[in-house]
DNA sequence: TGTACATCAGTGAACGCGCGTTCACTGATGTAC
DNA sequence: TGTACATCAGTGAACGCGCGTTCACTGATGTAC
């Protein structure tokens, strides 16, 4: 049957937010299509009417996460103080323990290289998410905040996908920790 | 038939060193045992003389991996030009372009942690690595030698997952030289 | 030393299952007149 | 304003496929006597 078309909309972006999460928390691989039609509360055939492919869906959703992600720094203050704040809330238990609202670099960055499309969404993403650190906090000197930027995005998703990886809770939170450390000492 | 109990043993080892190096290439959800089996010159049926089920090779295939790993860290003298030569292998394209013989973190971490199995074998691997890092290697202070081992190792996987998932080799290539700058600087 | 037989890794067909994807059908909505 | 009909997102069964896993069978090897 035909249903209205602002509904068909507020559908296609709970698709696109379900798979979002989805996919950080258990990887493209680990989540089937009918899962996440079935999180949205429809059955799986509608989803072509939505998306070409999963594939597609994967390469959309990563665009999702990266708006998200970019969105969420204009809560921190332009400052050194809001920069820490968000090194902090970076490095936190809570996003490690909630890949699936958190950082698509930490949750998916080996499984996205293989993947042509998602690749190219997630190049972009990446791009952008480097720009808008060095235009949105301080940095101490400007010939070298870019390659001040590439090292801390290093450093903090390098650390929150060891930390999630490891089984030895005290390990983890020391990797977090030590992480922190190495940015409130400068 | 029956086989050479040697030839046995060294058809174990076979499997273990394809696999190790297929889901560094392509992940674990991306490699199916018939792929490995083929790899080593066999049919899909024995794999089951030889490991459990596909979890059991994953868990052995990352300690197979992280023995590797541990043993290559020989290579590097034991000093501050070792280390550095050991950073230098680690930020170099040829790692990022042959995951399949590189780090098993920066290959697999997201992968990991969502199979209890491979996660408790992967928790091994990153406790012998950090010993290892600081046994191996000289540190400026001994009470700060442990966080600079783990900072060290955040930022060297998390900049080579994020050199192989981007798109750009310009970017990609300023990733790693980025990366390396902040080790070279010290 | 020679013979009979138990062993067991490898063979390859088969299994059940869940996946991504397709499709004929449904029926409330929006539009033409 | 009322009526007839085309639209098209949703339905849910079905598809082919490749996956992990199983199993009856094979036959050279190693062992017992």
């Amino acid at each position: 049957m035909r249903y209205p078309a602002a509904e068909t909309a507020e559908k296609h972006a709970r698709i696109l937010e379900e798979a979002a999460r989805l996919f950080r928390e258990r990887g493209f691989a680990g989540v089937s299509l009918a899962e996440i039609m079935k999180a949205t509360g429809l059955t799986h055939g509608p989803f072509y009417n939505h998306f070409d492919s999963k594939e597609a869906l994967m390469a959309e959703s990563v665009a999702q996460a990266s708006a998200q992600s970019i969105a969420g720094l204009d809560r921190a203050t332009s400052d050194e103080a809001g920069k820490l704040a968000y090194v902090r809330g970076y490095l936190g238990p809570a996003h490690r323990d909630a890949p699936g609202a958190g950082c698509v670099i930490a949750a998916l960055a080996p499984e996205i290289g293989r993947e042509p499309r998602v690749r190219a969404a997630f190049t972009v993403h990446v791009k952008a998410l480097l720009d808008k650190l060095l235009g949105h906090f301080p940095w101490p000197a400007k010939r070298a905040a870019r390659g001040d930027a590439i090292r801390m995005l290093c450093t903090l998703s390098g650390a929150v996908a060891l930390a999630r990886a490891v089984d030895d809770e005290a390990l983890s939170d020391e990797i977090l920790r030590e992480a922190l450390a190495g940015f409130e000492a400068r």
